[in-house]
DNA sequence: GCGACAG
DNA sequence: ATCTTGTCGC
């Protein structure tokens, strides 16, 4: 899919910074235009020396998870693991992978944060407005937010706020299993979001399309 | 100064 | 993210 490039990834910490601000007043939360029928995962890994980054994206058809199409690409690592910047050192990967697919999915399911951010822009929402798509934030941890522990069973869920403001949900996708952190990316709101990830989730912690990107992102790392 | 901190 | 053995539990 094509992809148009909205601003260089080669900034100082501070332009960074200042360039989320200004990116996350175009970030609309809208319900969705039409059916769910693709879902994208999306991971990466970095080789052993850690001077490479590898992203792989995998497309699944719903509601029986059959993978469609998948893509992956290996770039130079050019920006270090700050909290907040995650998107200048995974983005630029991601896209790349993307941009090899031929279908256009309905929506991405983005390993990392949404407008679940100090600035309202992590990954998945940074990468949506490149995108032009819908995009979904499912983190392993949390980066801000309080929240209270939700009930054991799977789908229960609470509130992640930062003051009064609800930015997120921490969802538990399976029964007494450490809980995700859903928040919405771009053209999507909260309540899809947590429907569009529960209904990718099987057996198992993380939806079908990040597990699937996890696992094959792992095997390319061990031939780097 | 101290603690927190997506992947 | 990455390193890394065994171990507890369904």
């Amino acid at each position: 899919m094509k992809i148009a490039p909205l601003h260089p990834w080669n900034l100082d910490y501070a332009s960074a910074r200042r360039l989320q601000t200004d990116l996350a007043a175009k970030v609309r939360q809208e319900p969705f235009p039409g059916p769910v029928n693709t879902v994208v995962g999306v991971d990466c890994a970095f080789s052993r020396d850690k001077k490479r980054i590898a992203a792989v994206v995998v497309v699944l058809r719903l509601p029986d998870f059959e993978l469609i199409e998948r893509a992956d690409c290996v770039l130079p690592v050019t920006f270090p693991y700050i909290p907040g910047l995650l998107s200048y050192r995974e983005a630029p990967v991601c896209l790349a992978a993307i941009e090899k697919l031929k279908t256009t999915p309905d929506v991405f399911l983005i390993d990392g944060q949404g407008i679940a951010h100090p600035r309202r822009l992590g990954l998945a929402s940074h990468l949506g407005l490149f995108l032009g798509r819908p995009t979904i934030g499912c983190a392993k941890s949390r980066l801000i937010g309080d929240y209270d522990d939700p009930p054991a069973a799977r789908g229960s869920s609470s509130p992640l706020k930062d003051g009064e403001e609800i930015i997120g949900t921490v969802l538990r996708t399976k029964t007494a299993v450490k809980p995700l952190f859903i928040s919405p990316g771009h053209l999507c709101r909260l309540d899809d979001a947590l429907r569009i990830t529960l209904a990718c989730c099987t057996r198992y912690r993380l939806p079908e399309p990040a597990r699937l990107a996890h696992h094959l992102v792992t095997r390319l790392k061990a031939k780097l």
